[in-house]
DNA sequence: CATCGGTGAATGAATCGCCATTCAGCGGAG
DNA sequence: CTCCGCTGAATGGCGATTCATTCACCGATG
């Protein structure tokens, strides 16, 4: 997008922190220019999630964030730390909203269901995002075996956490582990926020699927529940038929 | 130019290899040993599995088939070839077994326990395949942006037809759309998957795993009527009957 | 049966381009 | 002047790919 490519051969950039206003910097980062860090960030997250982590370049990372290649390696220790560097910062928001959203409903389905909704909501909301936190971070062995990955343990645990306790008041049932539960609804949001964010027909709606998902979690795909239990929830009786 | 002029004769290798037995060439694949190919293949599973497709060299790769590295390029056109090729060879047994599994039943929910069964009895049997499978090609934005992925395509498409099936006979819900519902369930069994290929606790058993997997999809999170009970000791190893 | 090219599969060292990382400055601020 | 954040060209290493060369095997020939 913004290339500031063939500069004079001036040493430094024009570039006279035109852009943010001199924002003080919350985190200490750095005494000039304060949201450097923050700029190469979001330049990973988009240069990442375009060409995934292996084919894309510093240089790229340092152009699109309108720093010197150098730069980057001021803030982050190489290109490997970069990338948990993003993990880390970005799944710490999801995690936090995530959290506050369930906070606000006091059953367990609901808490669910709103679990499911703010994760695609987020995914619509970032695109770029969620494409590398879902693909990029999860993809190598190299980074799923040599990096704990903590705020990922916090978040299925935050999902289980809200299914045993479910189940401890009775509100679901305890025919599954909860981590078996967490780990089976994460994996099924994932897959939809991955379908979405890669083929993504924009017209699909994810608030909708969101919708269907926590159906099919809550009440099981068996027919709408047995014994003269109301259609209400099924579809209008006109099943196309279709030949496979 | 002098690319071997200053040694003179040393082609040497010790070669003193217990080739295959000299099996007929099934496959007329070529004169001499016959199976290379394959042996790449494996050997492609293997380090791909551990090393994570960026992180692998083709040298590795050749030492492991006990091949040189330059008779790689003989069978497959690049290093990302290889990784299709794997993808391509081995999605289509996956299939292949998973078809003939579900076949042997009529009715969809069965259908369904049979392929969560299958699956996960086929990635307990071939970690490493499962692995690269599972891990390397499906996340990696290069690979899921250049390439179609036919056989993924294909497998999908399986779930999701036995799930439209199962509705058109009115054997499952329709609240929910087929192509979601398999999306859904895919994703679930496959994270189930990538959690045993990764951290696996060799103890977890993903027999169980897949059975309550099946029971949480097909009845719900929901509570079972009545009966609350206490913990996930309430469970039988096979419940099968649901639906009530 | 022994010899003799011919063939092409297999080899693996050398090539060559790429890219993460470094570091010798630069210029502004204090 | 000194200090410091920043710069970006240069470096160094790595690893996919190539290709000159070898040699196992085949059928033909005498």
């Amino acid at each position: 997008m913004n290339r500031h490519s063939a500069e004079p051969r001036r040493r430094g950039k024009p570039l006279k922190e035109r852009d943010q206003p001199a924002v003080a910097a919350e985190n200490g980062v750095s005494r000039r220019g304060g949201d450097k860090r923050e700029r190469i960030l979001d330049a990973a997250v988009h240069v990442f999630a375009h060409k995934g982590f292996w084919s894309s370049k510093i240089s790229e990372i340092a152009r699109e964030a309108g720093v010197a290649d150098g730069t980057i390696y001021l803030y982050f220790k190489s290109k490997d730390d970069l990338l948990i560097s993003l993990f880390e910062d970005r799944m710490e928001r999801v995690n936090d909203t995530l959290a506050a959203a369930m906070a606000s409903s006091d059953n367990a389905a609901d808490k669910l269901r709103r679990f499911v909704q703010t994760h695609l909501q987020l995914v619509a909301a970032n695109r770029d995002q969620a494409e590398v936190l879902t693909v990029e971070l999860r993809q190598s062995s190299k980074f799923i075996k040599e990096y704990a990955n903590p705020r990922f343990a916090q978040f299925l645990k935050l999902l289980a956490t809200v299914i045993e306790e479910g189940q401890a008041k009775g509100e679901l049932s305890t025919r599954v582990r909860p981590v078996l539960a967490a780990r089976a609804l994460f994996g099924a949001v994932d897959e939809l926020a991955l379908w979405w964010v890669l083929r993504g027909d924009p017209r699909e709606n994810l608030e909708r699927a969101a919708g269907e998902l926590c159906e099919m979690f809550l009440g099981g795909l068996a027919p709408a529940a047995s014994a003269g239990a109301s259609q209400a929830t099924e579809l209008p009786a006109n099943v196309k038929r279709r030949v496979p």
